[in-house]
Formats: C-alpha cells, structure tokens, sequence
DNA sequence: TGTACATCAGTGAACGCGCGTTCACTGATGTAC
DNA sequence: TGTACATCAGTGAACGCGCGTTCACTGATGTAC
C-alpha cells in the first residue's frame, strides 16, 4: 500500500505562475518575494528567472493573458448591446458590459488573483514604470464613455467620465473588500459573481443617472 | 547673504512620523523600508526605534491619531442630521456623514496620505494582525446601516449592508484612483473636495435608493 | 557660583537575515549519421 | 544498432545589497545641594 507516484506532474513553469499570482495578488509586487513563490512552487530560486527573466517579466506574465481577455469580452459587449435599448436600461447594458467580465473572474479560483493584482494597482504609485496599466485599457474606456454620452447627450464630458470612472473604481473595490464580510458575516470572497454583478450595475445605473441624467 | 540659519527645527521625532506617512501610503507596510524613512527624515536608522519602537507601531502612530478623529466627526455629523429630513434627502445626509470626513482629508496635505493609507488596507490580506482595521470602525459603520435602516424600512439588512459598503468603497477608492486622472487630463489629486464630496453622495445615494428603495 | 548627577536626544557600528540575480554546472532526452 | 552531439529543464552555490533591530556610547541640557 505505497504511495502512488504522481503519474503527470504540473510543469515547474506552471507552479511558478500559479503560486507568483497568489503572491503578488496577497502583497503587491513590491512586498512579494520570489524566493518565497519559489519555495511555495516547489523550485528552485533561480527556476524563476530561467523561465521568466526577471521579477518584472513574471508580474507582466502573470496579467497579460487576463487583461488581453478582459478587453476583447469588453469589446465584444459593448458592440452587442441591443440598439433599441434607450435610458436607465442601456446605461445598465453599458455598465453591465464593462463590469460583468471582470466580476465573473470571481468564479474562476485561478483567475481570482487577478482582481486583487489590479484593485491594488489602482491605487499604487510606486510600481516600475514598465508594470502599470497600460494605455490601451484607457483607449477602452473612452470607447465607454462615448457610449454613455450617446445615451446622455445633455451630460457634460467631465461628469461622465467621473460617473465611469466610480463605477469602474467600485467594480476594483466591491469583490476584494475584506470589511463588508466582518460587518454583515459573510464569506469574503464573493460566493455568486452574478449576483453582484447584478447588484453593482444596478447601484452604479442609478448613481450615473443621478450625475448625468 | 549667507543662508540663515533655521531658527526653529523640526523635531526629529515629527520630521520621521511624516515621512513614515509618505513611505505607507505610496508603498504600503510591506515594501516601506524604515532606512528609507530614515534618510528622507533626515535622521539616524536607530532613532526610528529610539521614538516607536518597531515598524508596526510606527504604522500606528501614524493613523491612530486620523481614525479617532474621523470617528468623532462621523458620529457627531450622523446626531446632528436634520431630523425633519425624510427619504432621498435623509439617506443623502447619511451617506455624506460618513464620507465628508475623510474626503475632507484630501485639502490636508500632512493627512492626504492617511487616505492612500486606508484605500490599500481595504483591499490588503497581509498586513500583520496587530495593524488591521479594528473594530470600532466596524461599530461606526452599523450605527449608519441603521440609520439608513430606519429610513428606508422595506429594504433587507443584506441589501442595506451591501449598499452601504459600495458607498464605504466608493469613498476610499475615488480619491486616489489614478487612472480617472489621466483619462481627464486632470491632476491627479482632487483640488476641490467639496465638489467630490457632493458628487461621491450624490452617485450613492442614488444606488443606495436604487438598491433599498 | 561650583559641582555632581540625571535625563534627554540621539549616534555609529554591528547583528543575522533574506533579497533579486548570476553563473557554471548536470543529467535526462532527442536527433543525425 | 551505436555513437556523437545538441537541446532542454533545471540546480547549487555564490554575488553584493538592503533590511529591521540592538546596543553600547556621547554630548548637551537640566536639577539638587
């Protein structure tokens, strides 16, 4: 009755991502040690940089594949909106299509560290230059806006790109709040990502009308 | 023309407890190095433990005196809202009880970093224990939550829980987001934290009513 | 006024430790002839 | 089938550096008699 070998072993590069996720999303980039994700993945220090150059290149590796992903779903949303919706029900359509596919992260246990990696890089400014967010996740975001003016043709420029811009910033904020869940006992990772997709585009829904209607 | 020289000097102590402030709230607790602290407050590494006696109570030091100050204001703010107000206005008078406190902060450039501060620990799991958010900032947030209660008597304690905290969430986040910023082309530090306020209170309360009404 | 002692506000050097990164290397597997 | 070579997937030890903290110390100021 000896242990069963393991029959196919997860690569070492995949180990490394995986645990330099869960690091980096815990305790910023700066706070993450790679010698400590390396340990966590079971290799080597110097694993690391053989497979990913540096600890920048790795935090880059560790993004890119959602943020590529993010855009396109956003994207694809966006243009799908139904065209005869009109007032508080396309602006919901419009929040929705932004926020739905970063929310839906939520489910998915690998890419759950995603959401902490750029709640926290929100509000950091001092990462390297090379690691922040990028110019194209704001290209996207005026092509958001420009929808909202376009449903809200009497709003200024400023106040929409201040209501967008607080509902993107709950979005960030909403899933990773650790004090919601000590003050109404709840679990602290948000058990149904529908539910509070549903719940923050209908707050942010009503507040952009608020500002802009 | 010699330089004069400065009559009075800043005392060591003051001279590190804001650089401390600096250094947590563009780094967090984690990537701060209290050397760095020391070298920017122009005074010896060992005179950091000489005056606080290890990082984390440093840490405390430095938002202790910010919390109980915004408790008090919160609480005083919350006893003193008109009781004649009733619905959309009631719940506003609430919700910019709790925020214009803080958001007030932004105009004091020795307290704007309590506010980076605070926007990171939101979302922070890795923070010793000794320096998390304590409970009584807990207390505070369910005397609001039953103030909004009582004026908004159908919604479910869930549902006002969950709105009140995007509100909670919306306050930390806005202030320091750095990407409305270059969206705008507006500097990136709010330069009129009365507007923000009125906007902030103006975009919850309309999700908050959306939410419970 | 003089002198002894106490307190204050630091200082300089060192402690052991973990960091990101480099580099020469190794052993297994694949390919060419 | 045998053998030489190339590539792959790492490894072990070391690099210099900065970290939080400790500790014995110093020089200025204040107090008591």
């Amino acid at each position: 009755m000896a242990a069963k070998p393991k029959p196919t072993r997860v690569p070492t590069r995949d180990r490394i991502l995986a645990q330099a996720a869960r690091h980096f999303a815990e305790r910023g980039f700066n706070a993450t040690s790679l010698r400590e994700v390396a340990r966590d993945a079971q290799a080597n220090p110097a694993s690391v940089h053989y497979y990913f150059g540096s600890k920048e290149e790795l935090y880059l590796e560790v993004i890119s594949g959602f943020r590529e992903r993010l855009s396109k779903e956003r994207n694809d949303a966006l243009l799908g909106i139904n065209p005869k919706l009109r007032g508080a029900r396309r602006i919901k359509a419009i929040v929705h299509a932004y926020i739905a596919p970063h929310l839906r992260l939520c489910a998915d246990p690998t890419a759950a560290h995603y959401i902490r990696i750029v709640a926290r890089a929100t509000s950091e400014t001092h990462y390297p230059r090379e690691i922040q967010i990028p110019k194209e996740i704001n290209t996207l975001r005026e092509a958001f806006v420009r929808a909202l003016a376009e449903t809200l043709p009497t709003a200024s420029q400023e106040r929409l790109h201040k209501a967008f811009t607080f509902t993107v910033d709950l979005m960030l904020l909403a899933p990773v709040d650790t004090v919601y869940a000590a003050l109404a006992g709840k679990p602290a990772w948000p058990d149904d990502p529908e539910k509070l997709i549903d719940e923050v585009a209908e707050f942010c829904t009503a507040g952009i009308m608020a500002m802009c209607g």
